[in-house]
RNA sequence: CGGGGCGUGGCUCAGUCUGGUAGAGCGCUCGGUUCGGGACCGAGAGGUCGAAGGUUCGAAUCCUUUCGCCCCGACCA
């Protein structure tokens, strides 16, 4: 494709633009690529149908990876004794401010209260405790689709709803050692899942211990950068140690056959990788979906010109099988009543990777004509050998869209040695400022209070910040965190 | 939860200050001509003004309460 991309055109205008506000610009692209919809209740939306396609490609691929590893899908209940969910101490503190009850059923008042699920620790325990008795019961690797409910004072579409759609690992093992291995394998597969399907790019690491999952020993995140500077939290991965097998006396006979506590994991994604994807992709003209989740990799524009109902359309109609055949997901969108460009400003607007203009002329020529949402470059592509040329432009988008994302990554991280500069770095669009850290609260909760940002995460490699002072208090760091304003 | 803004056909909004019985553009329906970047002409349908209560001869407009949405902050695995 030799033509120069022209991104100053702005065909799409009902989107408030990216410069102006960001948020309006996400809630815009939200609505008008019909995503999802506010219901008659505070803080819950309707996923529309193209949303939810998105999430059914998330669900596929993950599910797939999950599977690969030895994990197995169950169905766990939406409603759980209130007196579960008091077992684990930290646990019940981290989540009562958030938990929504179940008082009544069948016309009477329940004599103990229900609550709706925030997460399933608390059910999985109990079973747990039930199903495992010996070392060879183990370890027991079970995944859950479901939706969860956590009352939230501010939401915004994907990125935090009061209900929401995820998927909920709970593992258990025999040693810790095989319990941190799990959590770490999790974490790997979400950052692989992150760039190669969803293009975008994470920063994997630890949390800081007042960011930690309430009862876990160790949490992990992978952070991605958003188009306007700030992190989201894209994924988390628990090792919960013997924290909850104790609560819910989770134990085993062992190998030397004295009774021990399991060691459990849990990690998820939400439907706010949705959330993620729109603002690291999306421009002014609405969103930019990587192929390997878009539920149209490719859409199909026949040009309506005379005799185009015996010539153009049964030719749009034998590339379209011809596409399906190869396995990609594509749309003819041969509607009468809507003219061509109105179809390439819509398109655009849901961010369809790639869209075929079939007209007239290019059955003349025995070709295409191709434009790429992601550069907006466009050209023509000869009918042979169509399918392989679609197939390798799909990937060439797949793969610059990761590397876009990159880029602008890198170019928004920088490494601050004093205060002032990460207060600096922190105004306007901030990004995520590298910077040693003594692993002290306080400094942490400082930090937070004057500058907004916090600890995204401790990332693999940085553990080490030898000789350097930390950013707050000067005393010697311990580790470089990643610091950013956060979603 | 605190501060601010906004709720009027499907959407964006005017009308509210100075009460007099609801309007525009887009969209939608029908017919026709079009169609290579959100087409054009003609004819139509559609709202009781977020909700409840009050003041008044009369309320979208004034008063009270309430619900929702957006922004900032607090809070948030």
């Amino acid at each position: 494709m030799a033509a120069k991309p022209n991104q100053d055109e702005a065909f799409v205008t009902e989107i408030t633009k990216q410069s102006i506000d960001f948020s309006k610009w996400y809630l815009d692209v939200v609505r008008k690529a019909e995503l999802a919809d506010y219901s008659p209740v505070k803080g819950f939306m309707v996923i529309r149908p193209y949303g939810y396609a998105i999430w059914e490609q998330i669900q596929q691929q993950l599910d797939q990876r999950f599977k690969a590893t030895g994990h197995v899908n169950a169905y766990f209940p939406l409603l759980i004794p209130e007196s579960l969910l008091l077992k684990e101490a930290q646990h019940v503190e981290g989540f009562a401010p958030q938990v929504a009850y179940v008082t009544h059923g069948g016309g009477e008042e329940l004599e103990e209260k229900l609550v709706i699920r925030p997460t399933s620790e608390t059910i999985f325990g109990v079973m747990y405790q039930k199903w495992i008795q010996s070392w060879r019961d183990l370890p027991v690797l079970i995944n859950q689709w479901a939706n969860v409910v956590r009352w939230e004072k501010v939401t915004r579409p994907f990125l935090r709803t009061t209900e929401f759609l995820w998927q909920e690992g709970h593992t258990a093992h025999e040693t810790a050692e095989e319990a941190q291995e799990e959590t770490l394998k999790i974490l790997a597969i979400y950052k692989e899942f992150c760039e190669n399907v969803l293009a975008m790019p994470v920063v994997d690491g630890q949390k800081s211990d007042s960011e930690k999952f309430a009862g876990a020993s160790k949490t992990y995140s992978i952070e991605a950068l958003m188009g306007d500077g700030r992190a989201l939290q894209a994924g988390t991965s628990h090792n919960l140690g013997q924290n909850f097998a104790k609560a819910f006396e989770i134990q085993f006979q062992g190998r030397d056959k004295t009774l021990q506590h399991a060691w459990t994991t849990s990690w998820g994604v939400s439907t706010r990788l949705i959330g993620g994807v729109i603002m690291t992709h999306g421009d002014d003209s609405g969103l930019i979906l990587p192929p390997a989740v878009a539920p149209y990799q490719v859409v199909i524009v026949p040009i309506p010109r005379g005799t185009w109902k015996e010539t153009v359309l049964p030719k749009c109609e034998e590339i379209a099988a011809q596409l399906k055949a190869a396995g990609i997901r594509v749309k003819l969108d041969a509607d009468e009543s809507q003219t061509p460009g109105w179809k390439f400003s819509e398109y655009e607007m849901r961010g369809v990777p790639l869209r075929l203009e079939i007209g007239p002329k290019d059955i003349e020529k025995s070709s295409v004509f191709a434009a790429r949402r992601d550069t907006r470059v466009k050209a023509s592509i000869p009918m042979e050998g169509l399918t392989d040329a679609i197939t390798a432009l799909l990937a060439d988008i797949q793969k610059s869209l990761l590397e876009r994302a990159r880029t602008f990554r890198e170019e928004h991280t920088s490494n601050a040695d004093s205060y002032d500069a990460l207060k600096a770095a922190m105004e306007g669009r901030p990004g995520f400022v590298i910077a040693p850290w003594c692993e002290e609260a306080q400094c942490e909760a400082d930090i937070k209070a004057e500058t907004q940002a916090t600890i995204r995460n401790i990332p693999f490699g940085y553990e080490q910040a030898p000789d350097k002072p930390c950013i707050k208090c000067g005393k010697p760091a311990k580790v470089s965190a990643w610091f950013a304003k956060a979603y």
